[in-house]
DNA sequence: CATTATTTTGTGGATTTCCACAAAATTAAT
DNA sequence: ATTAATTTTGTGGAAATCCACAAAATAATG
């Protein structure tokens, strides 16, 4: 099939309607997607389409672990930095078959995607540049659906802005305005933060942006960005377990930047999970004393995201402030705190390690490099020298909280 | 020997003088003693003491342990209710001979004793009457040290008072007025509350006093009354295990008042162990938030008195009022409590259980009464429902805390 | 420097904990 | 009322803890 002149001159009233146009020119299923990978539009008539073709129609956009799998193989760095068509060869795995694809350009910004499967035939060289041309035509009618998308775009975040700030307050008005923005309700949700070690440009706005529209591990429901925090309102999926699934969100999405786009070092936090829109100002609160919190006490907190898991950190500032003023003076740690600096001991050391090992013997003798009786011995030591008794939870508690609190005024 | 007058009618300087007298007409050792058993005077020309003498003088006091074994053989009590000479056999586990007592009374009051020591000989019927004659004409010079002593008591009182209430701060005025009122100094210290169930009449005063004077497990450096609370400076021997000897004071004080005034329900606390001066106030202001809290929180606290052992109920006033504000809500209590509601478990009583009894399997299900690996399954569910790792004591802790909070608040 | 006190490491055995598995009992759901 | 899910109790064996004791190493003291 040999085409001289260019196929695409004639108008066309709907991208359905020149998916279809491709699909009869070239003899195959067609779909087009957006820059972040939604479904736009797909050619109707077509008899055989791929397990990965249909999960996309369905579900409206190309499944996560499709997309995944197109960056782990290069193509879509590829395509993002090519104007012309390539095929990719089929990845059973996610149910991908044979087919070409090219990307659609605005300037330098590619702004969508159309894609032709291979079912029954193999595309020829013609068939290419004229898929190239294709990407060409759809230009325009894709960027106004970009426009347009960008406006409501701004509106939400508007609005999402004045959430996070307790300027919209009852619960009525909030959920006028989801439904009015078409924003989907969901059961329950937190607000999560992530902090760029820079400000966040726009360029890295979009990459973030499409790195979350093409995440379905949890609903985003808003998004904004505020200097360098991108501020997320989300929505676990399962009742069960919406923590882990927050933490899961949160370290994928930190793979992600730093594998597709070389961005190290984000610190990222959760609030509270809620279940009426009016906690959305404490929940972002919260996310933001939980980064707050691993700015301070970054070796205790490393591993915490979440607010609840913040723990007994969360009252660290208030502890610290009474503890300023005089209060809380321990004794037992006063007198380990003297024993170690007289005799050159680690009592305290020894005993925070203990704790922070959940009172495993042998885990802790590892990491300390000693041996267990040792440990033992230590531990008796304390006990007779704070004149604590270590089967009594709740001094435990309080010398633990008492040391982590002392290392924490010592950063202050 | 047969006095047909009196043969104390002659005046005398000093009780010294009186004692010897009597020594002289008696044949035997004399001590005499005010009403706290401190060492009045005691005759001088005698070859033979024993034990329980000597130490009497040599520490101008009766020692703690021959005053305890004369209040249990009911010798004590038997000379406070009469002003006939009594008889004492020898009981030799506190170094004590045979000797007679008698009671010096003002009113209906008794003031002091005199003891005969019989060494040599055994008292006859004459000479008991000429030591009941003996005590009768002791009264006048023992009521005028009586009545200094009180005189200077008050005055000290007075100062304590200053002291607690922070009246008077800078170390050195303190000292000051410590060595002008002969207190003695000591290393530590703590102010030690005894809260009674009434007001302090004088007459429980005095009957606490005494038991204060004969005790010698901690040094009572000062002591004021102020209503219900009988409030002193105590000072523990040991710089080792100063919380030992506080609380094994205040369980020997409830054990005394109970046995021999059939005194019960006394409240008691301690604030912190300090070295110097300026803390009493602090101390004092420790000891009362104890009392504070064992009224609030009685089940949790019972077995606390001092104000380190109050452990992370220090600042469980603080933790509630931000509580009450909306902030540190749990939601793995939350839904732990949502789950026990809806399936008529209990899973946050055992939880509670658990860390109560310091996180042993066994015993706590004895204490719950059930299968060890009921519990052990419990705690599996209690994990996956609050999402809470239970091998991570900061969530651990987080968790304990936040329901022992909310028991505190449902009390409140 | 010698002596004493404290700390560390090692050994062995009784006890306890931890798990996996399974049967019974109870509760919830259709 | 039957089925399914959850909870409780039981059994047994591997692993871990606890403890007493002792030797070696180190630190403190006169």
């Amino acid at each position: 099939m040999i085409h001289k002149e260019d196929p695409f001159k004639a108008n066309f009233d709907s991208l359905e309607e020149f998916a279809d146009r491709i699909s009869d020119l070239l003899q195959c299923p067609i779909t087009i997607e957006d820059a972040n990978h939604r479904l736009i539009a797909y050619s109707a008539h077509d008899d055989y389409t791929d397990p990965a073709r249909t999960a996309t129609i369905i579900s409206r956009r190309v499944p996560e672990k499709v997309i995944n799998s197109l960056w782990k193989t290069g193509v879509i760095p590829a395509l993002l930095s090519s104007e012309e068509p390539l095929r990719v060869e089929t990845i059973s795995d996610v149910g991908l078959g044979n087919r070409v694809a090219v990307s659609i350009w605005k300037n330098n910004e590619v702004i969508g995607f159309i894609w032709a499967l291979e079912t029954g035939r193999t595309l020829s060289k013609d068939d290419m540049e004229l898929l190239k041309k294709a990407a060409k035509a759809a230009k325009n009618k894709v960027l106004q659906l970009y426009m347009r998308k960008n406006k409501r775009e701004e509106r939400v975040q508007e609005f999402f802005w004045k959430l996070l700030t307790g300027h919209i307050k009852t619960n009525e008005e909030i959920h006028e305005n989801f439904s009015a923005m078409q924003i989907p309700a969901a059961p329950r949700f937190s607000v999560l933060v992530f902090r760029f070690a820079n400000g966040i440009t726009s360029d890295l706005e979009k990459q973030i942006s499409y790195i979350l529209q093409t995440t379905q591990q949890v609903q985003v429901l808003l998004y904004t960005v505020e200097r360098n925090d991108f501020i997320l309102l989300v929505a676990p999926k399962s009742a069960d377990q919406p923590l882990y699934e927050l933490n899961q969100f949160i370290s994928s999405f930190a793979t992600k930047m730093k594998e597709r786009f070389h961005i190290n070092s984000i610190q990222s936090s959760f609030g509270g999970i809620y279940e009426t829109f009016e906690y959305i100002e404490k929940s972002y609160k919260e996310a933001l004393t939980v980064l707050s919190m691993k700015e301070k006490f970054p070796e205790q907190t490393f591993s915490i995201y979440g607010y609840q898991q913040l723990g007994i950190y969360q009252f660290f500032d208030l502890l610290l402030e009474k503890k300023q003023q005089g209060e809380f003076a321990n004794s037992a740690l006063t007198k380990l705190q003297a024993y170690d600096e007289k005799h050159h001991t680690n009592l305290i050391e020894t005993y925070e390690a203990f704790f922070d090992h959940d009172s495993n013997v042998n885990e802790t003798a590892k990491a300390l490099n000693i041996h267990p009786n040792t440990l033992s011995y230590r531990l008796k030591r304390i006990a007779e020298i704070g004149e604590i008794d270590l089967h009594n939870m709740n001094q435990k508690v309080k010398l633990y909280i008492d040391i982590k609190l002392a290392k924490y005024e010592a950063l202050h």
